[in-house]
DNA sequence: CACCAAAGTTTGAGCAATCAAACTTTCTTT
DNA sequence: AAAGAAAGTTTGATTGCTCAAACTTTGGTG
């Protein structure tokens, strides 16, 4: 059984390794990141990364970053699992804020049983996503990245396809409660549907039009954290 | 923030001090059975002990037993809270067997925040006592601990009026798995009513006699740790 | 290409919780 | 009350995870 600790280096390492889709991450993580997003030194991230590779669960070179194995990945995908099942249960069951779920599973992801699980799967009516739209992993370890493209790629693409179209909201991938709470407050959680986008490329800003009329302008950098796909 | 560890001896020095009733204990816990329900050896309970009287949370003499300040007696009275109102979702909400609960809450019970708790105990309908039979801590820390006597002690009364009356079950206060499937074989859990005893005090035995005609005989043991009340 | 900054690594130490084994106190029994 | 058993305590060591600080490697830039 990997520790609570070693869960977690894992889920890092998976994250880092992944950004912009399983697909089009480079697959490593470098270990100055891994040790930010988990909040330990530098040292600390090098010493258990060491770990990690001498229990198969990651490959490691000195100075050369990490990368999980097959046995890794599939301990890793099997958190993001319990994380996003219960991510469900919380905002779906028992009414919590989408903004407010993630300490709360951050915790109960490494109490929950294999058994509990699966009975909390069933009772939710085994979602495909979570609340903010991430795929939740399949018993079986396989991830249904979902189809779509970021809202600054949708924006940026060529003006004549994009002034046709409307958007729907797929997915926002940020569990800062700051941010999810601004998101929500201009109903862009996922589901919103009817948007109309526009880019400002020199400001490096992307605008959206919601049907009703307001309009809410996001950096790039922010609109890339969020998947739309095209309607209509 | 107590650890889970410490949680855990509080939790356990609560039981020990409080068998057979809140009430009725010594309100001491000696530190080698203490030592015993936690799976660690005598010298780690002594130092863990020594631990918590620094902090307050317990009182503690060399040689001479254990007992809970009152800090340390609302902390565990909130973790056996947590503990209850858990085992009370995964039987109700989650369709568990009321023998297979204990172990997963055991490890869910130091996950769960206030908040979680509060929400999960309004989603059960404010439930009063757990799938055991065991009242539930309120949030404030009180138990309230129900009237009824042991089957032992019931069987063992006048027997002019144990012939009068018969005896529903409130409550079946023990983990052991094996001993709860037992229990609901013989379809005696809580709430189960229209029973009849005798004692048979040579062999140190208790009868249950169902309604429809099933024996069970019992240890005193075992019948100690079954509370019923008289009905009718 | 030589140097410096940034990134990564190593070392020595600490904390929480644990054990085994030597030791002390208390209880029981005769 | 003395002896021995049972219960409890102390000591020294170990494990997992962490840090600070000294050190090494890598990779740009002048």
């Amino acid at each position: 059984m990997a520790s609570e600790t070693v869960e977690n280096y894992l889920k890092a390492i998976y994250a880092l390794a992944t950004v912009g889709g399983a697909e089009h991450g480079t697959g490593e993580a470098s270990l100055g990141r891994l040790a930010a997003v988990l909040g330990v030194t530098a040292g600390t991230a090098t010493t258990m990364v060491r770990k990690l590779a001498e229990g198969k669960l990651a490959k490691y070179e000195r100075y050369g970053g990490v990368r999980l194995t097959a046995k890794g990945t599939a301990i890793a995908l099997d958190v993001l699992r319990r994380h996003r099942l219960i991510e469900t249960f919380l905002v779906q069951t028992l009414k919590f804020d989408w903004s407010e779920v993630h300490e709360e599973a951050e915790r109960l992801e490494h109490a929950v049983s294999p058994k509990l699980l699966a009975r909390l799967e069933e009772f939710l009516g085994r979602p495909k996503v979570d609340p903010h739209g991430d795929p939740i992993p399949t018993a079986k370890g396989s991830v249904a990245e979902p189809a779509g493209i970021t809202l600054a790629e949708a924006a940026a693409s060529s003006t004549a396809a994009r002034k046709r179209s409307t958007y729907r909201i797929l997915r926002v991938s940020d569990q800062n409660a700051d941010f999810l709470k601004f998101i929500a407050d201009r109903n862009l959680k996922p589901g919103t549907s009817g948007l109309k986008l526009s880019a400002d490329p020199d400001a490096g800003l992307v605008n959206i039009h919601a049907p009703e009329g307001t309009d809410t302008p996001l950096s790039r950098d922010v609109a890339s954290r969020i998947v739309v796909a095209a309607e209509g």
